[in-house]
DNA sequence: TGAATGATGCGCT
DNA sequence: GCGCATCATTCAT
């Protein structure tokens, strides 16, 4: 078995709550025509669905939102706040539209000139946000609805563990703000602050009900 | 350490 | 026009 396992198509597949905490540990990898850009994802959001209010697709189907309604695996990116792009992975049978969005990793492979240029200690926090995520791994509107199987833009499984995950309510909206839909990697030294109402996440606190069997780490 | 703010453009009503 | 799934900078505590 492969030391580096590129996630498939049914990984993305599962409950948008499933794939979002399976997501941290994993390694984004970008293959660019210039280099190779791979780090470590510590933290996610879920947005879920037409019935959750904060999610694109909250109002139905439009242009802009239409990756989200497509089969899951794929790049769903967006423009916001006129300077940043956001990228999110497509997740749940097609029809339903839900996506999980990227919102911090460590960097690994491909980032030495950004890291020297910025200096260390700032050097580490370089992908800690989803608009200087995309920044850095050079991701645009026109990485939108790649195809995360394919050779340019996928995830692996390296094998890095993550002992401890909380969740918390999700950063900068407003409506659906009840929801612990945020999920990170609590020894991550990267992961953007407000920490103050995580928590250990357990079936009751991201809002499933246990005979879902949700497949969840228990975080101490 | 935290609150306020400006930069900036697209999608939606 | 308005409101954003943002960020860096400034200013106040």
């Amino acid at each position: 078995m492969s030391r580096h396992q590129k996630l498939t198509r049914s990984f993305y597949g599962r409950p948008t709550l499933e794939v979002a905490p399976d997501l941290l540990g994993k390694f984004l990898v970008h293959a660019s025509s210039r280099e190779v850009y791979s780090a470590r994802i510590v933290e996610v959001e879920a947005y879920i669905g037409e019935e959750d209010p904060a999610c694109h697709a909250a109002c139905g189907p439009t242009e802009r939102n239409r990756i989200m309604y497509g089969p899951p695996g794929f790049a769903y990116i967006y423009f916001i706040y006129g300077m940043y792009y956001c990228l999110n992975f497509v997740t749940e049978p097609k029809g339903r539209p839900a996506a999980v969005l990227i919102r911090a990793a460590e960097p690994f492979d491909g980032f030495d000139r950004l890291l020297s240029k910025q200096g260390g200690a700032k050097g580490i926090r370089a992908l800690s946000g989803p608009g200087k995520l995309c920044r850095a791994f050079g991701l645009t509107f026109q990485h939108n609805g790649l195809d995360l199987t394919g050779r340019r833009l996928y995830l692996e499984d390296r094998g890095s563990a993550v002992s401890h995950i909380r969740c918390s309510t999700r950063i900068g909206i407003r409506k659906g703000a009840d929801k612990l839909w945020r999920f990170f990697d609590a020894d991550s030294a990267v992961v953007s602050s407000r920490r103050l109402d995580s928590r250990p996440i357990r079936a009751t606190n991201i809002g499933v009900s246990p005979k879902d069997d949700l497949d969840v780490e228990i975080a101490h």
